[in-house]
DNA sequence: CCCTATTGTGGCAGTCACTGCCAAGAAGGC
DNA sequence: GCCTTCTTGGCAGTGACTGCCACAATAGGG
């Protein structure tokens, strides 16, 4: 787990350095959603969000390319876990199924309500409802996120470039899990208290729903 | 103040100042490609566009709600003609492909290269690719429209609140809309002199490769 | 332990996107 | 003509974000 000490690679980020660098980005998400929550994203400053994440205005501008983007980062964790099994699929069996396989184990990671990430998914897209701003920067960072998922999936099946299946293949997998996201968000909004809704289920009704719409038949 | 003296519509537009209106946001829409092709998004201040555009900073920002959608006029009279087609389904045949031929007729009416908005369109779709921010506002307001076409598409069936078909139908074939687009704006670029890519064309192979890619047997 | 290259940080000044407010002109209804 | 209803421009202000620079903390040697 740990003592990757001597590694043969020259290598770029060192322990100490890259543990501060998660910690401050945690510490500046948590004090974006906090802020966000209680006064809305408007209704503070980039500064209220540095100060609250104990760091300079400055630094804050370094972590978050955005204001809005604070909040994000768990986002990017669950990206970055969907990028990871991209590049572990098998190219000759059939990638939709796979996919959706590989979307059912990256929510599940991520739903548990226990988990720090779980819980700030649940609390970010609580947000995304109310805030328009903080919706459409999510959109954005997952639009760029998807036009690498496609050129990794062309790679990995040695698609030609103007073969459009590839993009299909990631526009539509996540079209669903967006279906489903926004789901779990209202079902959280309604109900705050009620059972948990659960997001693999609600993914898994929405994939359903998508064989149902495109079987042959109607 | 008068209690609704007037008669029985408290109406909102008129001719001429409708006109106006319409003249001078396409006057912003023009100036902000214009300026955007010159100098990049980040070359030019919105004050540029608008004295470019005839108007005073203050009054493009009342047509503009930002920057980087003053140029994304298109896409709204794209979104406006798919909505209204969306309203005049047939709600008891198979949504797919009634919503599919829908986009051939939408896309069909704008591609054109000699109407004004055809053109407008190329230009945009050319700046999508290299301007991310431009890339991210028009994504963000794409998402919004779809909300809208989920909800109206979900009354039109009368399908519950809580069934994601109407949702999953708007996002899946939205998103097939997207995979042709990127590849207009692809083919647009690597051969700016060459044969004109169609997007009709482009459009049905990615609803071919959307099909082979959820056939049933893989 | 020290020396040095690298990296992360805060402060400062500046640009610019965007907003609220107000007064003035144009358009429509009478 | 009068009065109401847009629509606009100017002005002042807030705040997001950036480049620059000096300084502190680490990494990685000797």
């Amino acid at each position: 787990m740990t003592t990757e000490v001597t590694g043969p690679t020259p290598v770029g980020e060192e322990p100490l350095r890259r543990r501060r660098r998660r910690q401050t980005e945690q510490d500046i998400c948590e004090a974006a959603l906090t802020l966000f929550e209680e006064h809305g994203v408007a209704g503070c400053t980039a500064d209220d969000i540095a100060r609250a994440a104990g760091v300079s205005s400055r630094t804050f501008f370094r972590y978050a390319v955005t204001k809005e983007r604070a909040a994000l980062v768990v986002t990017g964790d669950i990206e970055d876990a969907f990028e990871q099994g991209v590049a572990a699929l098998r190219p000759d069996e059939p990638l939709l199924p796979q996919l959706e396989a590989l979307w059912v184990e990256v929510l599940r990671r991520h739903e548990n309500g226990r988990s720090a990430s779980g819980r700030q998914l649940r609390r970010l897209y609580r947000l995304l409802r109310a805030e328009p701003s903080l919706r459409g920067a999510a959109v954005a960072v997952d639009d760029e996120r998807r036009a690498g998922f496609a050129g990794a999936l062309a790679e990995l099946t040695g698609a030609t470039p103007d073969d459009p299946t590839p993009a299909i293949l990631v526009e539509t997998t996540t079209a669903v899990v967006r279906v489903a996201m926004d789901r779990w968000a209202e079902q959280l909004e309604a109900a705050p208290e009620g059972p948990e809704p659960d997001l693999v289920d609600l993914y898994e009704q929405a994939v359903a729903a998508f064989r149902t719409v495109t079987a042959p038949g109607a």
